[in-house]
DNA sequence: CCCAAAAAGACAAAAAAAGTCTTGACAAAG
DNA sequence: CTTTGTCAAGACTTTTTTTGTCTTTTTGGG
């Protein structure tokens, strides 16, 4: 039941975009340097936000990346869908045709029960809801004793 | 965010071995054959959860696995721990230490708040729960398949 | 009592799949 | 002509799943 690090590191590099949005494109090498992700891997994860029409991309000097949509206009869950697949615990919870039993699967219940529990957490979780969160921490950080 | 064969067949054979709890050990070979198994990665399944003390087994001839406990004291959560390890989707939510960030990181919050709504879901269900559903589901319908 | 058969158990390790990361050649923009 | 993204291919690692071989326990039939 864990995430692979390709939706851990997404949603960081898409963190990272809504924190600078508005500023202009971000290049992918900054990005992979502030997170400690390699650039190559980043790429392709960046590839499969760019086909899913999450990010935009800019080539040559000054290019990078930034989102394609308003940071209050992109889920938690969009971006997991894209990065990891559907977020179902089960195949069959979305495809019942995958076994026979579907149909009368007690375990198929509460696998789709987990599933809504899941869905309603990242679906309601925006990257601005992130930004603004992160903004508070950052202020609270320059407060506190560093250990 | 897959569970792994591991939680589902281990699922089943629980709940296999709930349906006829109090009958007298049911012998693996029959759980593998109605759950399409291989005997011997179930064997796998099977000595964890019986290592967690969630069955016990009985050698020899008209041997097999039941239940340690009555089915109403079995939950979800726990066969899914046992059988997948923590149902925490980033290892920093149990383990801050991991990444110095972690204070700071607001992923890791809702990554905490999709495990809290996990557990919800699988600690509430019991494997009697489940055998009560099954029961139903085979009257309404009036057949249960096995494979 | 002794043996054969039916089970679980232990240990090992092969095989397959998934996940992670790297290399290198290419394309576009300034 | 340098900075940046794009693409293909594959190497490497780890996890998951399956298989094999042998041992131990128990029981029921002669």
């Amino acid at each position: 039941m864990r995430l692979s690090t390709r939706a851990r590191y997404g949603t960081r590099a898409m963190l990272s975009l809504a924190l600078d949005d508005g500023k202009g494109p971000v290049p992918l090498r900054k990005i992979a340097k502030e997170q400690g992700i390699s650039e190559k891997y980043l790429e392709h994860l960046m590839a499969s936000l760019k086909s899913a029409s999450l990010v935009r991309s800019v080539r040559g000097m000054h290019g990078g990346y930034r989102l394609a949509k308003p940071p209050s206009q992109i889920s938690m869950g969009e971006m997991v869908r894209v990065l990891e697949g559907s977020v179902v615990p089960v195949e069959c919870v979305d495809d019942p045709g995958l076994c026979r039993r579907s149909r009368f699967c007690v375990l198929r219940d509460v696998w789709g029960q987990v599933k809504k529990a899941m869905e309603a957490v990242l679906e309601s979780t925006t990257l601005q809801d992130l930004v603004e969160g992160q903004r508070e921490k950052e202020q609270s950080e320059g407060t506190m004793y560093y250990i």
